[in-house]
DNA sequence: TTTGTATTCAAGAGAATAATTGAACAAGTT
DNA sequence: AACTTGTTCAATTATTCTCTTGAATACAAA
């Protein structure tokens, strides 16, 4: 019958948007796409890919109509193809979020400063903290900061950045870290720290993975916030 | 390295619930839930497909978190797993519709009469319910009526829509409704009443979407057709 | 023109997905 | 207990997707 084979064209056409969006690396280059354009190039470097297998992504995007591109020079820059497109990938977050609770909407804080926001190595990080030219920032809770902390991390919970955040050296760089790779502490006091002009970066991993390397701890008593270099 | 696997996870994550979307016959599944709970019997039948494979296919959007299902006798009944889940289907929809051409053209080809029929918002309609100016047609089939409807709707499922059309009333406005944006029984049925000289239009989107907008809904049993005021 | 750069195309190996079949499992029924 | 019914599981095959590789295009600069 018609309504059939109708319904079961649209349903198809439907699902090949679906299928479009069910790709990590899709929906990475989507996520980027939606803080503004990209060229292939980039894109590629931004989610680890080659370029020719991005530039194969890319296609299908296209061809999915989530994207569009414009040609300027020889570079190709792509963009999402409309406001729609946002929301489609707002309700799949929303989605996620359900299930995985943890994630969290952090992804759009993490993709905006992402460019900047390349975390600094342990063992680069220890020789900085050494020679005095870092505020090392430990945005964990005050209890996880008195079970152990890198030493000379002060102790600045996210929740409360905005109220000491006058207190911090603005002419030296701030590297922030908190539980993990996991961890979404770091990069949200990283966004905040940025957008008020600081110099600031992010741990490679958190404190467990500092202690993996065996790199020194310090324990003790809290310290109090903001502290003078 | 953790922020690549940061990445990864995240994002994997995420593909994992469009790639499960992303297969026309689930996509129809998800479809027919949004319109009320039922059991893998009646959801292969309805989508054609044997019920071994319209089984499996539960299973995925089960695991992927997009369905729930609780077990009557030894039936096992589906359901949708939150309104998220609708929400995500409808901003689908709404990408499909815009950018892709077939599709308009399908809904268009077999939606002659499309134009005319100017839908009324949701909220307006209720207001008119209150004030008991308009008849208000449910066009599916029994067993979703049964799962939910307006309240005050009379169900007559568009093959009795020509047996019952007499008892309806013909000095009021008639409003019609089914399962969504793309539903087609609404727009056949209104098409039909037109031709009859009724005064019909249809609802702006369908039953889920109604639910969407916190609007009240009737459960319980099959109503009589055709009901004088 | 030649050279270099950014992107796309095309083909093949390896992995993942879907439909089919038949068997396995529970929960009622006889 | 044996049987029936509705659902799920498991194995097979056909199909589709993904990544890699290397070549082809298009544009810009020398």
């Amino acid at each position: 019958m018609s309504t059939t084979n109708f319904k079961h064209d649209l349903f198809s056409q439907f699902a090949r948007i679906a299928k479009v969006m069910g790709n990590g690396y899709r929906l990475e280059m989507l996520e980027f796409l939606a803080q503004g354009e990209r060229n292939v190039e980039e894109l590629a470097r931004l989610v680890g890919l080659t370029v020719a297998n991005a530039s194969q992504h890319l296609q299908q995007l296209r061809l999915a109509g989530l994207v569009k591109n414009r040609k300027v020079g020889h570079r190709v820059f792509y963009r999402l193809a409309g406001e729609d497109v946002v929301r489609l990938l707002s309700a799949l977050r929303e989605v996620a979020e359900r299930l995985s609770g943890d994630v969290r909407s952090l992804i759009e804080d993490y993709l905006t400063v992402k460019d900047s926001l390349e975390p600094v190595p342990a063992r680069q990080l220890l020789e900085r903290m050494r020679s005095g030219e870092v505020t090392v920032l430990d945005v964990r809770p005050p209890e996880e900061y008195a079970a152990g902390h890198l030493p000379g991390a002060v102790n600045v919970p996210v929740e409360e950045l905005e109220k000491h955040v006058d207190a911090l050296p603005a002419d030296r760089e701030i590297v922030a870290y908190c539980r993990g790779p996991h961890c979404v502490l770091a990069f949200d006091a990283v966004a905040r720290l940025r957008e008020r002009g600081f110099d600031a970066r992010r741990l490679d991993g958190g404190l467990p993975e500092w202690r993996l390397d065996g790199l020194p701890v310090e324990a003790g008593g809290p310290q109090g916030p903001p502290w003078k270099p």
